[in-house]
RNA sequence: GCGCCAUUAGCUCAACUGGAUAGAGCGUUGGUCUACGGAACCAAAGGCUAGGGAUUCGAAUUCCUUAUGGCGCACCA
């Protein structure tokens, strides 16, 4: 039941369209005073009449007669409307168990394909702390879109082109042996990197850039090697992903692009937008307010804004997007608005369905990362730590729990995730293990635990609940009911603002909204109606739960 | 220097996009255990929404300005 539309519906006043008063329609500050509410002030220029006068008059508009709702009121230039109550329990409850598991899912995207470039490995390097954002975020918005109906394509755009890469063969080949790495990992690679940029001299470097050059010419030895890095990154992210329910469609990184720049490049020329500048080939900005674009350094040699251009090309072409997101830290800002601005520039009406999806910085509470002087928090010791206190906690709390091992890893993971999926993304972090490992309060621990309650008490009365006729819902189980009700928009914000953090608050707040409850109202021992209606009622709230922390990739243990 | 972003309770953050008395969690203080799971619940204290202007019926939200912090500003990605 769509009430903002229904109450649209009803009132016609002259010169104020029915999409402005769908839109007036807010939500009173607390539940006493209405469900919904219609401010009258902006009318009154229009209308000429006073706020208080033209509420009174549509009151008149609205009768209960249809049960949809049960009081309008006209207060100081508010018209203030409660809902009907069992309608609403009705249609909320029954629309759950119907969909189940794909309440709050939709058809909107239907036909429509995002593609959304996320996490991003760059080859060789493990990840750290800092990387959990754009997983996380770029894997929730997949799933939600999903949800939504869209076709979703993840492309991790590997970060596997670069001088870098001369640099670490060169650092293998001095210092490096094959059992080391094999031992070691991915580990062991980034160390011979980090040493390589502390102790190099003049001569390494020379060597590190001819190995570089021998990548890209197609060198047996060399490739061998990078490919080797390349498979041993893979094959570490890939245990990460799997921990954190991620998945990609398309591994098509840098590299991808080398054979496919020219053909931009040339397209610049053609249209005139290629200038050269220093010696290097730049698109002018400065109109719009931007240093140049650098397309091509002045030894000729591609750049990062080039393999953009050219992937977000390809991908056009490849999946015809109805919007591509770039799911980056928004340290790189100018980076895309620069990009964006020049395939605009380039007469591609598609730019403007290129989004960049920033996210805040993580920093340590002693200052800013540093791979190099091993300042650094690796991803999978956050993770596993995240895990051992869940299962520390399982051991002290529920000895005899069966499946320990499954269920801490998802609290632990879960806790993890969620700890990067709750703020506004935009938002800076400053990681410490106190706040990923504090499992009270809002957080994903809680809601998984207002679950694991929610289901035993399901188990104990070994029957779902059945229909009720006339029962009268209470204020707390009301508020839970709505809190059901507002999941589908709660999803569509999300996805309308590239914000999964929305959903993240929302399974908080219907977890509170269910704890009030289940602490003042006996489920089990109720009386008549009360006992299928509440037992109803825990079973959507469990499914919603789940629906919510399912977008985020976070799981829900029966019990913990 | 220029540009973008942030600033809300002691701390970490919300606030349905301009609506009614700005809400949560953590922390603090005090309560709730003969229970459907205490990883929970209740209550109290805590706010001139960084400062100052402007816009209007109405501003945490829009505009200007100042301050503080972060990020970026041509051959890295």
């Amino acid at each position: 039941m769509d009430y903002k539309a229904y109450i649209a519906d009803k009132i016609r006043l002259d010169g104020v369209t029915k999409q402005e008063i769908y839109e007036s329609v807010a939500l009173p500050p607390n539940s006493e005073m209405g469900d919904y509410a219609l401010p009258c002030f902006k009318f009154s220029k229009i209308l000429r009449k006073s706020p208080v006068v033209i509420a009174e008059e549509l009151k008149g508009k609205f009768t209960l007669d249809d049960g949809v709702l049960s009081e309008v009121s006209a207060v100081n230039g508010y018209l203030n409307f409660k809902v009907n109550k069992s309608a609403l329990t009705k249609s909320v409850l029954s629309a759950i168990f119907e969909q189940g598991g794909g309440y709050g899912s939709s058809d909107v995207g239907n036909g429509k394909t995002i593609c959304i470039d996320y996490s991003s490995v760059n080859i060789a390097k493990p990840f750290h702390i800092g990387h959990l954002s754009t997983t996380v975020i770029g894997g929730a918005l997949y799933r939600i879109y999903k949800f939504l109906g869209y076709n979703v394509v993840g492309i991790n755009h590997l970060g596997d082109y670069g001088t870098q890469f001369g640099k670490l063969i060169c650092a293998y080949k001095h210092w490096g042996n094959k059992e080391e790495v094999e031992r070691g990992g991915i580990h062991a690679v980034n160390d011979l990197y980090v040493r390589f940029n502390s102790e190099a001299d003049e001569q390494m470097e020379n060597e590190a850039r001819e190995y570089f050059r021998l990548i890209e010419n197609g060198d047996k030895e060399a490739n061998e090697l990078f490919e080797w890095f390349k498979s041993l990154t893979l094959k570490y992210v890939g245990t990460i992903y799997d921990r954190l329910k991620i998945t990609f469609d398309s591994y098509a990184g840098e590299r991808f692009y080398t054979d496919k720049m020219q053909p931009v490049i040339d397209e610049l020329n053609e249209k005139g937008l290629l200038k050269e500048s220093d010696g290097a080939k730049i698109v002018d900005l400065e109109p719009y307010g931007m240093s140049p674009c650098l397309i091509l350094r002045s030894d000729g040699a591609s750049l990062y804004a080039t393999r953009d251009l050219a992937a977000a090309i390809y991908r056009k072409n490849t999946y015809d997007f109805y919007k591509c997101l770039y799911v980056v830290a928004y340290q790189q800002n100018l980076h895309f608005k620069q990009v964006f601005k020049v395939l605009e520039l380039m007469g591609k009406p598609w730019a403007k369905d290129l989004v960049h999806v920033a996210y805040g910085m993580v920093s340590l509470e002693d200052g800013a990362m540093s791979t190099r002087k091993g300042k650094v928090v690796w991803l999978e010791d956050v993770i596993s730590r995240c895990v051992e206190k869940a299962k520390a906690i399982i051991e002290e709390k529920n000895p005899r729990l069966e499946n320990k091992d499954e269920t801490a890893e998802k609290v632990g993971v879960g806790a993890a995730i969620f700890g990067a999926l709750y703020n506004n993304k935009i938002k800076d972090i400053v990681f410490s293990y106190d706040k990923v490992l504090s499992f009270e309060g809002e957080t994903s621990v809680y809601v998984q635990y207002t679950c694991a309650r929610a289901n035993s008490v399901l188990e104990k009365a070994g029957e779902a609940g059945t229909a009720f006729e006339n029962y009268e819902v209470n204020a707390l189980e009301f508020e839970v009911i709505k809190a059901l009700a507002s999941f589908p928009d709660a999803v569509k914000e999300a996805a309308e603002k590239y914000e999964p953090s929305i959903v993240a608050r929302f399974a908080v707040d219907l977890a509170q909204k269910y704890n009030k409850f289940y602490i003042e109202c006996k489920i089990l021992t109720a009386e008549g109606e009360a006992k299928p209606f509440r037992l109803m009622l825990t079973g959507a709230t469990l499914q919603t739960l789940k629906n919510a922390l399912g977008l985020l990739g976070i799981g829900v243990p029966d019990k913990m």
